[in-house]
DNA sequence: CTTGCAAGGTCAAAGAAAGTCAAAGTCAAA
DNA sequence: TTTGACTTTGACTTTCTTTGACCTTGCAAG
C-alpha cells in the first residue's frame, strides 16, 4: 500500500471514536516519515467536503489542522446534481455525481452500484457514441428522480 | 498454447484458493514475459462480468489491478432471468421480469422501482426505436449482474 | 513596532503505475 | 487464397503519488 493510504488509513482511524481531530501537519510528517506537504495531498485528495470532511487549519506558532465529518441531510444535494446533470453527461461524471451522493449519505451503496451499471459505457455499448452521453443523462436522471419519490 | 491462454490460466490458478486477487501489472507482465498491455487484453477478452469476474484497478504510485471472481449458479432465477432477458426486451416483459423477482423477493420494491425507471421508454426516448429494446436489455442485464454481486 | 521563529500552504516537476488504440501478426475456416 | 477473428506489440496518454523549494501567517520577544 502506497503512503498516502497509510497516511488517509491512519487519521480514518483517529476519525473513528470522535467525528472531529486535530493534528499538527509537522510532527505526523515526522512519525510517519514524509515530507509535511504530503499530508497535504493526502487531506486534499481524500478529506474532501463531497467525501463528506471539512478541514481548516490555523499557521503561526501553535498552530494545527483540524478534520471533522460532516453530514448531509435533505433533498437539495439530490435537486442539485440532477441540474447538473443536464441534457448529456459522461460515464465519469456521472460516476462522480454517484460518489458524492453516496458520501453525502443520500444513496446507498449499493444503489450507487446499481446505478452505475445502468449508466456504464459497457451497458450502453450499443448506443451510438455521440448519443450515448444523452441517453445517459436521461436513464441517470429517471433514476434520481425516483430515489426522490421514495423519501 | 498462446501467450494470452497463459496468462489466463495463471489468473485463474491464482483465484482457486481465493476469490479475489490483486495483481501489479508491470511486474507479472515482466515475470511472464510480455508487454503489459497484453495484461489488459486477457482481462478484457477473458476475465469479464459474463463470465463472473470483476476487474477494477488503480493508476499510479502503488497502483494495482484487483480481479474477483463471483458465482453464479445457473438454477437461480436471477440468472433464470437474466437467459429470458437474451439481446433485446421490450418495456411490458422487462416490468414483469421485475416484478417477478420482487414477488420472488430477489429484488426489493425500491431497487425494482429504481431498475423500472433506468429502462422505461421515457428514459430511452433519445434511442433510436429499432435500437430501444436492446439497448434496454443490455442496460437491465448490467443491473442484474450487478444485484447477483452483491449477494 | 519589528524581527525571528514556528507553524502550515502552494505549486510544479519528477516518478510510478495503469489504460488506450491502432498497426501488424497468426491461424483456421470458407 | 482470402477473410475474419483473435493475438501480440509498442508508442502514447492519463491518473495518482512523492518530493522539495519557496511562500504566508501568527505569535512572542526585544
Amino acid at each position: 500500500m502506497n503512503l498516502s493510504n497509510v497516511i488517509a488509513h491512519m487519521i480514518s482511524e483517529m476519525l473513528e471514536d470522535q467525528n472531529e481531530v486535530e493534528i499538527r501537519r509537522n510532527s505526523l510528517a515526522q512519525t510517519i516519515g514524509c515530507v509535511p506537504s504530503q499530508i497535504n495531498y493526502v487531506l486534499a485528495s481524500r478529506f474532501t467536503p463531497e467525501r463528506g470532511y471539512i478541514v481548516e487549519s490555523r499557521r503561526g506558532g501553535g498552530g494545527c489542522i483540524r478534520i471533522a465529518r460532516i453530514h448531509y441531510d435533505a433533498s437539495t444535494p439530490l435537486m442539485h446534481t440532477l441540474g447538473a446533470i443536464g441534457d448529456a453527461v459522461d460515464e465519469k461524471t456521472s460516476r462522480s455525481h454517484l460518489l458524492n451522493l453516496v458520501y453525502m449519505e443520500l444513496l446507498s451503496k449499493r444503489d450507487a452500484a446499481l446505478m452505475g451499471a445502468a449508466i456504464s459505457d459497457r451497458a450502453l455499448e450499443s448506443v451510438a457514441a455521440e448519443k450515448r452521453d444523452c441517453v445517459r443523462a436521461a436513464i441517470l436522471k429517471a433514476m434520481l428522480l425516483t430515489v426522490l419519490q421514495e423519501q
